[in-house]
DNA sequence: TTTATAACATACTAATTAGTATGTTATTTT
DNA sequence: AAAATAACATACTAATTAGTATGTTATAAA
């Protein structure tokens, strides 16, 4: 990797954790150079504006990281119920990058982008679907081999344990992590009327 | 009511619709008071700063709005699944204040404000709570006239019910209303099982 | 090795921001 | 009616903002 594409990943990955903590509308260039020690000029450089780089860092930072850590790992699923209540606990409990305090990254931007600029919903949008395909694959997979009930209806699942996500990421902020705990014992219920 | 009174809930429901469509920090006093051709002495006059009257936007206007639309009707009922369905279905495709493209307002600002800003966290808080609590009354009246069972945990199916809608208001910003259907024919299942 | 270009670095600008300072005018209280 | 206070109105300030203008320096192509 050549030194200006690290420069690059650099601006990014920062960003990222300002952003994640913060919000995208308040978190100031200068505050994402200041924590890079890279200067404005090498910003401009590699973004032609703020926006450009909060689209790269969906692009090129939060969609890959959610793509391993959420789509990839159902896609090969055989047993739904199981394989989706231990994405969901790896998720809210032990995963070490998320705090209950700061929610989701990719609901977050969804919750303060998505109605006030089109190209942060386009690529916030692909992330969700993405997720939901996955979900819904996963639960055929389980209707074939008769580990979910065949009168199950896969994509009305998937929009439904995504809405759970999202939901108890955004009351976790208030209810702190016990409500991750609460919405799990109650997730498992609902995942075992599926079979 | 004084004219000053009156000034100051034209203040907070000017700002609130505002706030609902851009969200609070991107919302500027300037802009409140111009929406409102309230002068900015008058507006320093009645809040001390814009947070104090973020505050009072969320405790005078939101926290009674919601209180009227989603915890009074669940007091009273005596069907927990039959009740919870239509106030569901009533906030998310009869309501005509709300708007898929801005979600909920409640919601937003837990989003946005929870992590940051203790007084907003206190007082969001308290909205969800009333909240949770009215669905528990509304579970626990319906195990009592044995129209739901009894071994169902009336705060853990609260739990998971808010974060449902909170995350449904979230996905709908990207998916459009097509979510909210959707959401509500999985959430008429997972009600049924409850019985 | 010259030349072109990528990758920075520094200093600046115009707009916007929350909040203040200092007034005037309307409304109560005495 | 006089005095006090509530309810404004206007003009300002200091800080922060995204973005630009104009350079210099490192890297790579010719």
């Amino acid at each position: 990797m050549s030194k200006g594409q690290l420069t690059r990943l650099n601006i990014l990955s920062k960003a990222f954790e300002l952003v994640y903590r913060n919000g995208y509308q308040t978190t100031s260039v200068d505050e994402i150079i200041a924590s890079t020690s890279v200067t404005k000029g090498a910003f401009y450089h590699h973004f032609k504006n703020k926006d450009e780089m909060g689209i790269a860092l969906i692009k090129e930072v939060l969609f890959p990281a959610m793509n391993k850590a959420m789509v990839k790992p159902l896609l090969s699923s055989k047993d739904a119920v199981k394989d989706l209540y231990e994405l969901m606990e790896g998720l809210l409990i032990h995963n070490s990058f998320f705090n209950v305090k700061y929610g989701c990254p990719a609901v977050n931007l969804i919750e303060e982008m998505a109605a006030i600029n089109p190209n942060f919903n386009k690529a916030l949008t692909e992330i969700i679907i993405s997720w939901q395909k996955a979900i819904g694959v996963s639960i055929e997979n389980s209707i074939s081999n008769n580990t979910i009930k065949d009168d199950v209806k896969a994509d009305q699942v998937a929009t439904f344990i995504i809405s759970g996500y999202s939901g108890v990421r955004n009351t976790g902020k208030i209810l702190g992590s016990n409500a991750y705990k609460i919405y799990l014992k109650e997730l498992r219920n609902y995942l075992k009327t599926l079979t």
